[in-house]
DNA sequence: CACGTTTGTTAATGCGTATTAGCGGCGTAA
DNA sequence: TTACGCCGCTAATACGCATTAACAAACGTG
């Protein structure tokens, strides 16, 4: 028995047509031609009968399409740790790729250099599919250039800066999410308050301090920025300049600092507040329930999935969305101590 | 301008030569042909020149196969709860994929019917993948068979019974693992064991029965065998037949048996102890750390795939592979009580 | 000089699908 | 009777690449 895949030549051949008819009753094009409707029983008949399938390679190179969805990350997508930071955008790529009966293609088989997978390469798959969707905390900006440039579809999960034109994405709004929290904290009294983190580099950081930034100028308060080195040496800094809110980037470093107050026998949150700008995505192990607010992950992949339907189809639209983070109220913001 | 991808046609219209040479130069096909220095030179001058990269579609086309590895799951491959079973077999799919160079194509457009997806039905896009990985506690038998008389390239993680023809499958060794557990209480002194389960449907409870008689027969001592329902009733019968150590099959229903014994201040595991045959499948809060052993789900996915890889290129070699578990010791299981 | 052999290149073909142009046969209106 | 349109279907082609067979030219070898 032969192995090969059953073609439209095969189902041709059992029902004595010819493969263009096969192909008119598998797309159904009443336009193009008319079919006897006893011609197309025998068709489907011989379709059923065999399990036929099309080709979704043959039919992409003609006809440009062929439903598969692209997913792209620099990591594994599923990655070994617990803490799982991709997992919720999956879900909710997985959720609306199967309410459009499209297929997910993880690109697996791209190929590490430098630690990190790369979109282009000598055997470059992308465009086995229709469009796809980019996940990670950065994305090389030469890489997205590119993609714009030779015009491949494509959406960002996560905002992105301008790489030679305007990159698609759904982001999540972190100027607002966290100058709400700014907000919140001058009206429980913070005066001096200080954002630990990098604050540059990835866009969802520079977006944090941005909005931490504005927000501390609009309310006229003292805002601090500091790098996280050492847990000990950011703390003795941050005491020093008489802080009593601590806005961390990542959620872990909050963790620890957190900890070495405790250590210092300095009450979380009546000496000190903190708020942790996100959920974690590094492992991080803390009893604390962190103020902060919660990135709408799951949210971003459906809407992203959305958001390349319209650029493959061609539908037009708002193809760079930013989402709103819900506030956590926490158990870690309280009133300034006097 | 047009805004058509650069092919290799163009590529030798540019450097006058024909496209057959471009592609040769391209493969480095050093057997079937020799190309001049100076003539390579210059085709890849061009192909520098324009960015020209091969495109993929057209080349799997020519090559008749795809290197997708599809993923079948009767549920979401993303579930959006915790306790994500399916995701430790996936971290070791995606490994082996991309050490073969294979992209996953997860099958999240078939429909779901009757409260769960099904393999054929009416858009079958299964044989858009060169193989298959199917993934789930329990599999149709039907869809099995089927795929197994259609001559579809697939591999089950878990043991399958034959469903018209052998399974290939790579499973856990629950056989084995439940006995070695039944041997450890029985040196302990426990003389009177329990198996708390289906112990059927399923082949992966059915196995573990299997196991658990087979080692209780051997040791001379006596198994009883009870259907989770009630955890109040069952624990009522259990004393009732005077059970010193308990097996369950599911995790999740140890954790509800064993706080229920220590709510009628039962001591765990002096007065009653417990074996968990396998690691969670569903959500359960325990703090204790239960003896048993850890289904190697991990190294399940990574072979899942390499028997896949062998079937696929008909290399032969055995389809059928059950792997050990590795005991845990555990808190939950101890000397039998007087 | 007839006859291989090696070298560099190309024409032709196939992969499986969608699409376009058309072809006979038939019925109907001019 | 001719012209025209409709019906049901098919031959031919394109898509971009890899592969195979073949070919022309240069180069020995007896």
């Amino acid at each position: 028995m032969s192995n090969r895949r059953v073609t439209q030549q095969d189902i041709a051949r059992m029902t004595g047509v010819s493969q263009t008819t096969v192909s008119m009753v598998l797309n159904e094009r009443e336009d193009a031609a008319r079919i006897a409707p006893e011609t197309r029983e025998r068709v489907l008949a011989a379709i059923r009968k065999t399990g036929y399938v099309a080709d979704p390679i043959a039919r992409r190179l003609a006809e440009q399409r062929n439903r598969f969805l692209g997913v792209f990350t620099y990591e594994p997508v599923f990655p070994a740790g617990q803490g799982d930071f991709y997992h919720p955008f999956l879900v909710g790529i997985e959720e609306c790729a199967e309410r459009m009966r499209c297929d997910l293609l993880l690109f697996t088989s791209a190929p590490v250099v430098d630690g990190r997978r790369r979109i282009f390469h000598q055997d470059n798959r992308l465009r086995l599919a229709d469009g796809c969707i980019l996940l990670g905390r950065w994305l090389d900006p030469d890489e997205l250039a590119r993609l714009i440039a030779e015009g491949q579809p494509f959406v960002s999960v996560g905002r992105r800066d301008d790489a030679g034109g305007p990159v698609p994405y759904v982001g999540a709004d972190y100027p607002s999410a966290t100058a709400g929290q700014v907000r919140r904290a001058v009206e429980l009294g913070h005066r001096r308050i200080a954002y630990v983190g990098e604050g540059a580099g990835a866009e969802s950081h520079a977006d944090r301090l941005r909005g931490f930034t504005s927000a501390v100028s609009e309310a006229g308060i003292t805002g601090v920025h500091v790098r996280f080195t050492d847990a000990a040496e950011v703390m003795d800094e941050l005491l020093a300049r008489d802080v009593t809110a601590i806005f961390v980037e990542e959620f872990a470093d909050g963790a620890i600092l957190a900890s070495e107050a405790k250590q210092r026998a300095l009450n979380v949150p009546d000496y000190l507040s903190f708020v942790a700008l996100g959920d974690p995505t590094r492992q991080a192990s803390t009893h604390l329930d962190f103020a902060g607010f919660r990135i709408p992950r799951r949210e971003m992949g459906w809407q992203a999935v959305e958001v390349l339907a319209s650029i493959i189809d061609g539908s037009g639209g708002e193809t760079q969305r930013l989402l709103p983070c819900e506030p956590v109220a926490g158990a870690t913001l309280a009133v300034a101590r006097a």
